[in-house]
DNA sequence: TAATAATACCTAATTTTCTTATGTATTTAT
DNA sequence: ATAAATACATAAGAAAATTAGGTATTATTA
């Protein structure tokens, strides 16, 4: 796990990035997708997960879906079309950001 | 300049890194060091910076030294061994971070 | 089968960190 | 002379997260 600090910031960038991905994601399921393909690093939290997800939501960038399995709810969140052209944005700042930052920090990133 | 929230976290990070390779800084020249390397895409606010370069010092990470040039003051910061340290392991898990992330979100970052 | 862990949602109080605004003062450039 | 740059600092407020709490169902395991 890294200090909460460093992965502050990128929470919009990793939900909308995931959801171009993937039609439809409901949010426990972002947390375990984020999990796991991070070997554990990044564990998203709800308490900043679902705020998070509800603003996206009233700001038009998300729809929702409520779902029953079994007798639990699901609530799928979709990107809508504006929300993935700030995905995009997002994720091309972001990738910016690293580059300069590299740069600044004079990293060796080890790229897999 | 990029949206605030993504160099939240950050700051820390570039000053120690800043001071490992300059044995001492003092805040404007921070603030004018990372705007010249990042092509004015990080600039540092004084609103941000001084409060947290008087808490490295309270936490005995930096020390101070108190010049007069002219009749301005200037306050030179200089990193003590256990800053090092602290500093070495934030640039480790930021470099991690980065890898992390361009895993997550399949990033072509362009290392220039 | 009782207890625990995992799944699945949510909110509220607090904390952390930053922005914005403001203040003081000297030096350099126009 | 005036404005911009240099150089420090603090304080109010906003933003974004953490921590801690709540509800309920389903699966595991002791």
């Amino acid at each position: 796990m890294y200090s909460s600090e460093l992965i502050k910031g990128t929470l919009k960038t990793i939900i909308l990035k995931l959801l171009t991905e993937n039609e439809k994601m409901y949010g426990y399921e972002l947390t375990q997708k984020v999990k796991d393909m991070t070997g554990g690093k990044i564990q998203l939290t709800e308490g900043a997960l679902y705020p998070t997800l509800h603003a996206l939501e009233n700001q038009g960038i998300l729809t929702t879906e409520v779902v029953n399995v079994g007798n639990r709810l699901r609530k799928y969140y979709a990107i809508t079309p504006s929300g993935r052209e700030i995905a995009s944005e997002k994720v091309n700042e972001f990738t910016d950001f690293i580059a300069t930052m590299i740069t600044l920090l004079d990293l060796k990133p080890n790229l897999g």
